[in-house]
DNA sequence: TATTGATATGAGATCGATCTCACATACGGA
DNA sequence: TCCGTATGTGAGATCGATCTCATATCAATA
């Protein structure tokens, strides 16, 4: 049960010098001896010495850890950000740790609290609300390192990375009309997330700027999950009057649309039009494949975790608000309503 | 940059006490007099005070955080387990660090070593080869706490949950075999690892069962990634008496074979039927749904933590070898060969 | 009254790495 | 020869929580 802990202390006896000379000579700091250095490298690899991080992270107060909140892992496009803020972060010997807020203010408060106790060294974070974000300011106000993906928090000043939610979802709402829909369905989820919001002012000014009055009860609102997004779809689509056309936020939802629709016998583009918010594979699997608006989801990791760096390597620069262009990819699931 | 750090002392001289007494009070062992326990709780909550754990890992030699170490956390399989795991370890007031091998012994040897140096309670592992394991043996043998998923390793005394891979194999093959196929590819990802040589057993031991012959040149390999799948299905396909029916080993593996067949021109299951191991979204989206092999996803995560948790509380039973069943479900991807 | 036990508290040690400070040397120039 | 500076090393403090041990008080028992 117990480590074995090979310390600083035994390399130090191995070596015949005093802990901290040893410690000069491993972490190359003040003054040592070349015989002497040579002599404690060698104890220490014979010793198969590795330092105890956490007793680093005692003294410097923070571990070489950094925290991720995503509002789901399960969510492709969390999980590949995930994945590259890993790889950039083991670049410069920082590990992830991933702690996903499920959607609720109340967990990511809790994680944050949690996680700020554990010393973690920054945090990298997808807020779930677009408002109630009194902890995040704090945190900011702290100095806790920190960069938003995803989702911007208005007076907040730390660094985000998101896209242009508004005018991606525009292109796609021009392009519909242009294809003659003018009865657009919007599936969306919870109003409390950020990016719903944006979303949601793009479908709205889209509209308006083509003289289409918004018909409220065209707008469905579900949880970001396939089940649920199912039975919005259905509610939508059950009345005389539906649609011609839907768009659907983000994949989760794009998915659920799909299959509420299939299973109302509904076929697309010949009976709906769709375009979906956020690429995913699936939709180039199905017939026909679903157009979407793509985020580069490739570069906001990368660049989420190198603005992390630079915070914590001290850098003091003015918050950086980067917005991403989003790209609408034609594929095969518009046409013109019947 | 500084954290506010409210420290047990603050506490304590807030309260007019020693730090041990507050200790006490707070983490409620040893005697404490009523009236101070309620009067450094009170100090305790003005202040806002929270427990430095890195200093309480110090002492305890150990984080109250668990390592997962999967293949690729973009896989949603492992995607899923993360969330499982991470779920039912917060209960008990565990984090749980990510931390992808992407398939590496290499990386996996760093990622180990670098995170028990970070004081790691525990860890749950995917394995990336069934053979290379000194390292994992090693963690064992230091009486780390350690569950391997999805893939089991010999001669490592440590508890494991996988999926009966051979036998779900097998299921597949016989019900491919009992429509009419005979010449079954078999698309896998490296023979290094666990559930490839499983599976790969299944086939040839349905195979075997049958009077079939194993045709080495049926069995094509490639990375678990769609591209690389997509390009070892063509290559598998181009032939002149290519197979009738195809196997692959993993989700991502399918949706590369089924891109890959689209590419050529070839229908399923007019021209090729199609089995997949590990049921995934995409495959009820795609016309016709594939029929795949499903593991019980929703019970692995959540059993490998409750393992680990009783490792962690010092359990000293010997090492449970969990093998769940898997269920052929059948859809509509396979069809007598022409 | 003396003794035991339960209750209550504080001083100080501990975990392991690192940093400050004090104390040695050595070597150069004056 | 003497002093100043560069070099090398060790003792001990520090980070924050917790644990051991010593001590103190009070009540109940012998």
């Amino acid at each position: 049960m117990k480590q074995k802990g090979i310390t600083l202390k035994d390399v130090a006896a191995a070596a015949n010098v005093s802990r901290a000379t040893a410690a000069r000579a491993l972490s190359s700091y003040g003054y040592v001896g070349d015989e002497t250095a040579l002599r404690v490298q060698e104890a220490a690899d014979r010793l198969g010495y590795r330092a105890n991080r956490v007793a680093q992270a005692l003294r410097s107060g923070q571990l070489p850890i950094v925290g991720f909140v995503p509002g789901d892992i399960q969510n492709p496009f969390f999980a590949r950000i995930a994945h590259d803020l890993e790889v950039e972060l083991r670049k410069q010997g920082h590990n992830l740790l991933i702690a996903s807020s499920e959607e609720s203010v109340k967990q990511e408060k809790e994680l944050l609290e949690s996680l700020r106790s554990l010393g973690l060294r920054g945090f990298v974070l997808a807020p779930a609300s677009a408002t109630d974000n009194r902890h995040i300011a704090k945190l900011a106000r702290d100095g806790v390192p920190c960069v938003l993906i995803d989702r911007v928090v208005k007076d907040v000043r730390c660094d985000s990375v998101a896209v242009d939610n508004e005018g991606g979802t525009r292109e796609a709402i021009d392009y519909l009309v242009a294809n003659g829909h003018r009865r657009i369905g919007f599936l969306r989820d919870d109003s409390r997330i950020f990016t719903a919001q944006e979303r949601l002012g793009g479908y709205q000014g889209a509209l308006a700027g083509h003289g289409i009055s918004v018909d409220e009860t065209l707008i469905a609102v579900s949880r970001s999950a396939v089940e649920h997004a199912i039975d919005a779809t259905i509610r939508l689509f059950s009345r005389r009057d539906r649609p011609s056309a839907l768009f659907t936020v983000d994949s989760l939802m794009t998915q659920g649309a799909l299959l509420g629709l299939r299973s109302m016998g509904l076929h697309i583009p010949h009976d709906v039009s769709l375009i979906g918010f956020d690429d995913f594979n699936l939709a180039t699997f199905t017939d026909p494949q679903i157009t979407v608006v793509a985020q580069p989801i490739s570069e906001i990791g990368p660049l989420a975790a190198r603005l992390l760096l630079e915070r914590l390597q001290g850098s003091a620069a003015p918050p950086q608000q980067i917005r991403f262009p989003t790209r609408l990819i034609v594929r095969g699931s518009v046409s013109r309503p019947r």
